[in-house]
DNA sequence: TGTCAATCTTGACGATGACAAGACTGGAGG
DNA sequence: CCTCCAGTCTTGTCATCGTCAAGATTGACA
């Protein structure tokens, strides 16, 4: 969990709270997690660490904004969590792919709470998509066309264009992910590591037709 | 667009609306698909109808309560689509999947506000599914687990379980429904008919093998 | 016509996001 | 050491929202 940081009290009597700024952004993860966006008000997160009510708005323009921050660095981290397992998977592209893919979902069941500000529509409401978030949330998406184009290349490929695969593979990764963070899938594979296995299976069946574990029937 | 219908002001000088609780889902439902769920109020709803403020709690206890009538009525047109999809398609039962799955991402082009409701978070925050929203929603997945399992008896599906065909199939359907609702397909597919033909493409390439145009490795 | 349950209104309360104006803090410069 | 000041936080206030309680209006039925 290279995001989850410890959230600091303000030391009663000192006037300065010390970085409070990270501190609601660790708090507001930590309420989603717990009771869902709509428990997140300034005001909770506020009584939490200790701080006048009005505090927060120091730091956050609005409430949108702290979650348009989340989301920004929900982006970053995930945009690295792909990166980095294209960089380490096998060279054969369809492999990359596959990894992509799976980091994909294993970023879900890591930071459910950046997820749910990232897709479920934690923003999108007053929407403003601010230039840093866009770049962000645009970058992931190049990896995976791009991944997918070089996979086309390189093998026959499923049936279908460079976009069909790259948009089906993420609409894929991206349902898995949904299903498991919104609780459905939960009903299915019962622990996170039966559902990572579970995605790891249908991702290969549908990426890397060439390694897809033999079929048990 | 079935469940759509026209939206009745209270005729000013009459006490009573008519209909205010039929009104009352159907405002939301344009609500939702003109400003977002968050836009959604008891208050706002109420100064549409020309009613006052209190009013809606006397059909719905709280604003909680009315999603939740919102998602039922939604499921239920949703596993209609499905099962009627599923009717009238062929007999292969493949074909049947296919057909399942083009009427999930079909429902969610139609009905985007039912669907936000339904998985974007509109209850679940304050949760209690109460047992007929429960009911609906697990007859949806019933639908498309009962396919699946036909199609696998009946030709040799794509690898691993029932379990994991049907979860990926829904995974797929269920993302591109989801990256179309939120936006972001729309940059890939800009029209809802050249979407709707891809996801044709992509589920015809998950779910029939047979007819999928390039055979794989 | 009289009665009554359903429906709607008015008024109020606590909580929330947001704004304005003032108080505290700690470091930079005299 | 003292003073000043920008950054940080507090207090106080307002409009809006969801919800509750109590009363007014209506239409249907006896």
């Amino acid at each position: 969990m290279p995001i989850a940081k410890p959230v600091r009290r303000k030391r009663p009597g000192h006037y300065h709270h010390g970085d409070l700024r990270r501190a609601l952004i660790d708090t507001a993860l930590r309420v989603i997690e717990e009771d869902g966006l709509a428990a997140v008000t300034t005001r909770a997160l506020a009584r939490r660490l200790g701080v006048s009510h009005a505090a927060p708005a120091h730091h956050f323009r609005d409430r949108e904004a702290l979650f348009v921050e989340v989301a920004t660095e929900g982006f970053q981290a995930f945009v690295n969590a792909l990166e980095s397992a294209a960089a380490t998977a096998a060279s054969d592209p369809n492999a990359r792919l596959c990894a992509i893919g799976l980091a994909y979902v294993r970023f879900a069941i890591e930071h459910p709470a950046h997820v749910r500000v990232m897709f479920g529509g934690g923003l999108r409401e007053g929407v403003r998509w601010p230039p840093a978030l866009k770049r962000e949330s645009e970058r992931a998406y190049r990896v995976l066309v791009d991944t997918a184009t070089a996979a086309r290349a390189s093998t026959g490929a499923p049936s279908g264009s460079v976009q069909d695969l790259a948009f089906g593979g993420w609409s894929l990764v991206h349902g898995m992910a949904m299903l498991w963070i919104d609780g459905p899938a939960r009903q299915t594979y019962a622990t996170p590591a039966q559902f990572e296995a579970a995605a790891a299976r249908l991702i290969a069946s549908m990426f890397c037709c060439s390694e897809r574990p033999a079929a048990k029937d």
